[in-house]
DNA sequence: ATTGCTGAATGG
């Protein structure tokens, strides 16, 4: 239904001259190879009549194809045409924050009788999310209340910030054109966009298989039921063989990190490796994305995804027959799991390489640092702010100002200091 | 929910 543009990854000529096998595994590891069915002509009935949908589309367009300097034009324009509701001079009378808003026990005045006992919304209800990211939770793992007020209000953006931020993407960016090129696929349905997904990890499972590097590579997983993406930045192999992630965080300042941006990034490449781990031991069953994400397997593929996917070497008709190959080529590929993860800090403007970390993965700690994350998620504990020794991050945080976690944590002390006990 | 819902990551 929805006509909206997606990139897509090629894996590009440059193979990695060490592969011994160079058209290794080419598809062909899986036995199942969908038939190449019906060719059903131009089903492009729906593109492009809704308004809204061609806006979305152009967005996505766009913002792709910006360089960093328009981007950053746009971005010091703050939209001329269309007058933000919170930007400047406000007639704002329906300014009433939907802030805080966990009050629960609200109902119970009139029908005493049918206490219907609504369960309250959990966060992820109440934000209609099927799926976290990795770094969700690893800006989680930063200040679980910041990260909810992002979500609440993300307009307020430093913009020293998303210069900062634009600046790494790019930097990103062009590391990842060095290993493959983009190019850009139509979708044409939900299932079209989660195919994209699966065709990029299936497109670089032959690369790794060869002893290659792959960039950007998706991963899926579930984790105390609930349903988690993420894209790794690097993996390659070292000399000796092992399978290593890397992962390059670049900086402002040519300095290393905080212990706390470490904490967080470690923990961040920590949920990769859990993730891809599962996903190689075949914990990634087709039904899974199905049910969690709620698509449709017997849905036909676009045109566009369909001479995609022939294009990196399978042949499939419906979104199923892709959550199969997936599943069998993630299985029967005997990739190892990853044996090594490493940081590497950098210098923006420099290129100054700063210091590479090479992290330890603790799956208990992992797993129960994970828990305690999702258990926000599910309702099942109130939101956190930071500790107090770490009350110095909020003076980089856009949301300090309007903060509750900050003010009950002001506000408690001081009221007691009445109380002071001798002792 | 009436119904439906997201490129992830980008850095301090």
């Amino acid at each position: 239904m929805l006509a909206s543009e997606l990139r897509t990854r090629l894996p590009s000529q440059q193979p990695p001259s060490r592969g011994p096998l160079p058209c290794a595994g080419l598809q062909g590891a899986g036995p199942a190879r969908c038939c190449a069915g019906g060719r059903r002509k131009e089903e492009t009935g729906a593109a492009g009549t809704c308004p809204c949908v061609a806006f979305q589309a152009a967005m996505a367009g766009t913002s792709s194809e910006l360089s960093d300097s328009e981007i950053l034009q746009l971005l010091e324009e703050p939209a001329r045409d269309s007058p933000q509701p919170g930007d400047s001079g406000q007639p704002n009378s329906s300014s009433d924050l939907p802030l805080d808003s966990l009050s629960t026990e609200v109902a119970a005045d009139t029908a005493a009788g049918q206490v219907k006992r609504k369960r309250a919304q959990t966060p992820l209800e109440k934000y209609s999310l099927k799926y976290l990211s990795v770094t969700d939770l690893s800006t989680q793992s930063w200040c679980e209340q910041q990260m909810v007020y992002g979500r609440e209000l993300p307009l307020l953006q430093a913009s020293e910030k998303v210069r900062l931020l634009n600046t790494g993407k790019s930097i990103h960016l062009a590391r990842e054109l060095e290993v493959h090129d983009i190019v850009e696929v139509r979708t044409t349905s939900k299932e079209d966009s989660w195919a994209l997904k699966i065709l990029n990890l299936l497109s670089m499972i032959p690369v790794l298989q060869a002893g290659g590097c792959v960039r950007e590579l998706p991963v899926f997983g579930v984790i105390d039921g609930i349903f988690l993406v993420g894209i790794i930045d690097e993996l390659c192999y070292t000399a000796k063989g092992e399978l290593e992630l890397r992962e390059l965080k670049t900086r402002g300042r040519p300095s290393m990190p905080s212990e706390a941006q470490k904490k967080r990034d470690y923990f961040q490449v920590c949920l990769y490796k859990y993730i891809f781990d599962a996903m190689i031991q075949g914990q990634l069953k087709p039904d899974v994305i199905t049910r969690h994400i709620r698509l449709r397997p017997e849905q036909p593929l676009g045109s566009q995804i369909r001479q995609h996917a022939q294009k990196v070497g399978f042949v499939v008709t419906c979104f199923g027959d892709l959550l199969e190959l997936m599943y069998l080529n993630l299985t029967l590929s005997d990739l190892p799991s990853i044996d090594r993860l490493t940081i590497e800090y950098s210098h923006q403007d420099s290129d100054t390489p700063l210091g590479t970390e090479v992290v330890e993965f603790e799956e208990e700690k992992v797993r129960e640092r994970v828990q305690c994350y999702l258990a926000y998620w599910k309702g099942q504990r109130e939101v956190q702010g930071v500790e107090i020794e770490e009350a110095w991050k909020c003076r980089s945080c856009s949301y300090s100002e309007i903060c509750d976690w900050r003010r009950t944590r002001a506000d408690g002390p001081e009221q007691r200091s009445g109380l002071k006990k001798s002792k």
